[in-house]
DNA sequence: CACAAAATTATTAAGCAATTATAAAGATTT
DNA sequence: AAATCTTTATAATTGCTTAATAATTTTGTG
């Protein structure tokens, strides 16, 4: 689970979303979808991405600024999307610090084959990267790379679901996210119409972390809402 | 003859590889070709070499991914090869486990110097390090160049397999193998599609190392995926 | 404000599917 | 012939989801 590369995919026309991301969810990625701009930043911004594929024609932020911001903070390919019109070489020859740009309508295996390889080549530049280890003032350490939780210098043992679920919350500390917030994130899916799939596994994990609901160290519970991680990242 | 420095070239341009291989030969060193990266790897494997000389543009398997592969069994010096392009900056800062970076082209005499350097250091390196005895904190101790496996002081019998099933795990501590890729290091073949054959192997380890799959002293399972070795060298 | 009703979350346990462990029988190699 | 490796079959385990129930918090009403 931890092992697939993530997409982050800014688009407003559902319809091809859903076909891009289904498509790439089945070549093994773990896929994201914003359907503005707006919500593409504050997606970017939650969790650590391998790869942007932007849209430029966005409602509430444009994918010029989405891109711009992006590139602000980091090195990720960014991949344009743009249906075809007479401004094409304007944009093309902009700079937006993307890597690369699609015209719609485009194919998906050429699609995969573009951001397979921009990911190839991406992989090389970040083996750079120092190991990610946070350790929170509240006792917990997470090593992000080997995934692996301590508990008060104890390892504890947890599974895909409960590692992308802590991940997720204790990446942005005192965030709040909905249940369906999570759902989508870490089941990759839509609607969680009402089971409580997400509620189990947020037991699960309070068990294995010592935690509890009532007096909750790591994850708290926000009413009506979900859950937050409780807890500030040393130094 | 066996006290020559044995160099391994790879590189896809036979002309290049031809005129370096000749010189270096003259300047009195073992030297094997291999036209690409997987060639390479298979080379690698099949003897002892003291150094590597990579292009980074390369078929098959491209140089970063065969200069990570080689770092992860080896510490022997790396020198990459590349043409000279814009991105070169962004290469020579990474972090591939080379140990140094030669842009084409390039004069034979400093690719000499180079290489001789390198020789000359990693030969201090080995002598200092005379024996590369690894301890860990879980009571396992390795003799790397010896091949020997001791738990808890007492020396273990080790099949070929299973001794560098347990070598590349433990020279990659904490750093989770999917069974895929443990097959392709160790079996030196595509695709494990289905059979078991690392599950088999780990049980042997576990069962002579006197580890057990649920209380994993030495051999974790990570469920889904694959092992990791869990310990940290001593000192 | 008290108190019940409604809504939400916590907890527990069971069932299922997928994965891994184990054992033992064939191949293969030495 | 003996050791090692691979295959095969079966057992055991794990993790995920669902469902049912308990506990908790909020809301509504007189």
């Amino acid at each position: 689970m931890g092992n697939k590369e993530k997409i982050l995919i800014v688009e407003d026309d559902a319809s091809i979303a859903r076909i891009v991301c289904d498509h790439l969810r089945k070549e093994g990625y773990f896929v994201t979808w914003a359907s503005t701009g707006k919500e593409g930043w504050e997606d970017f911004k939650t969790d650590t991405y391998d790869l942007a594929l932007v849209d430029i024609m966005l409602p509430e932020m444009d994918g010029f600024t989405l891109c711009k911001t992006i590139r602000l903070e980091s090195d990720i390919p960014i991949l344009i999307v743009s249906a075809k019109t007479e401004s094409d070489s304007k944009i093309s020859g902009l700079d937006l610090g993307a890597d690369d740009y699609i015209t719609k309508p485009f194919r998906l295996d050429e699609l995969t084959a573009r951001i397979s390889s921009h990911l190839r080549r991406y992989r090389r530049y970040m083996q750079t990267d120092e190991a990610k280890i946070h350790e929170y003032n509240n006792g917990l350490k997470i090593d992000f790379d080997n995934e692996l939780v301590y508990v008060n210098g104890e390892t504890v043992q947890l599974t895909a679901k409960e590692l992308e679920l802590l991940f997720l919350l204790a990446k942005n500390p005192y965030q709040t996210f909905s249940k369906s917030e999570l759902y989508e994130h870490v089941w990759q899916q839509e609607d969680l119409n009402g089971n409580n799939t997400v509620t189990v596994h947020v037991k699960g994990l309070r068990t294995k972390l010592k935690d509890d609901a009532k007096t909750a160290k790591y994850i708290q519970t926000v009413w009506g809402v979900g859950y937050r991680f409780i807890g500030e990242m040393k130094q």
